[in-house]
DNA sequence: GCTTAATTGCAACTCGTTTGCAACATCGGC
DNA sequence: GCCGATGTTGCAAACGAGTTGCAATTAAGC
């Protein structure tokens, strides 16, 4: 099934992640590429685990060390080429996106399974910050409830 | 100043936290009553290992291991006596409060400041979550920015 | 006071993440 | 295309928060 045009797009996806990793002034590796297209493929988020092992088992050759997926992580969240999400269980996940891409999350408290919320309520409502005086404010929320497939059991 | 006073609401407290742990079903000890105490004279949050250095260098007698803090905050927490917060680096902290003393904080991004927020904006404003059927929603949300203080430098 | 079950301390352990260092790959210049 | 400087990687060892096993202790009911 479009097997061809699969391959395009995702050459393409390739030339993307190339071109982010030259413009960030970073070496372009297959490690690097390979988180990269991971995440541009399926949005995730994932743990850093997962993405060693995903990346690891992929035909696309980026095995690697997990210490590999750790400081190309770091070094690309200091670049906002991904962004870190905190769910609260002992680890963190990463997805795609620079600053422009604020939304939050809903989480499944039984399954985990993670959907993103398109808007950001904080922001479209304006929500008012009365006496702190703080500045430069940014926020972090997300939601954690039972999921249509869990509660349908 | 007011020293016996001061003396006097110490007292009350502490029976406050004995009627807490009795009627939790929990034997009232030194950690656990120095623990509450603390929770109850300064809101914090605080860090189990922050807790840990008041409890076991306060005058109150509440020394004990860093495991104690961490099994007695695990208890409360599962009695909902103390609420955890988490606001995203590496480690946990708690305050006082049952189920209905939801609020959020705010962080000062240079000098870890909290504070808490009154009012909670995502109930206030009854924010609405359209198309994710998920049930039980619950939400987490802190805000981080500059507080006054250090931006007034 | 005595018994019993809960609680504590200590040491050892887990797990996610970080760091030191030597080997290696990328990229710009020749 | 080769070469050198610099950035990147692998491996092993360290780290820090939190947990667990077990024996010793202590609170609470009798």
């Amino acid at each position: 099934m479009a097997t061809k045009h699969h391959a395009h797009s995702h050459k393409h996806e390739k030339v993307d992640a190339e071109d982010a990793l030259r413009n960030a002034g970073l070496k372009v590796t297959k490690p690097r590429l390979a988180i990269l297209d991971l995440l541009a493929s399926e949005h995730g988020p994932f743990t850093p685990d997962e993405i060693h092992v995903r990346v690891t088992q992929s035909k696309a050759a980026g095995a690697c060390d997990l210490v590999t997926i750790y400081r190309c992580l770091a070094k690309f969240e200091g670049l906002s080429l991904i962004n870190r999400c905190d769910f609260g269980d002992g680890t963190v996940r990463y997805e795609l996106g620079g600053k422009d891409h604020h939304h939050h999350h809903i989480i499944c408290r039984l399954c985990k399974r993670v959907d993103s919320l398109p808007d950001c309520p904080v922001e479209d409502k304006s929500i008012k910050l009365p006496k702190t005086g703080f500045r430069n404010v940014s926020h972090r929320l997300e939601f954690f409830g039972i999921c249509p497939d869990c509660y349908a059991d």
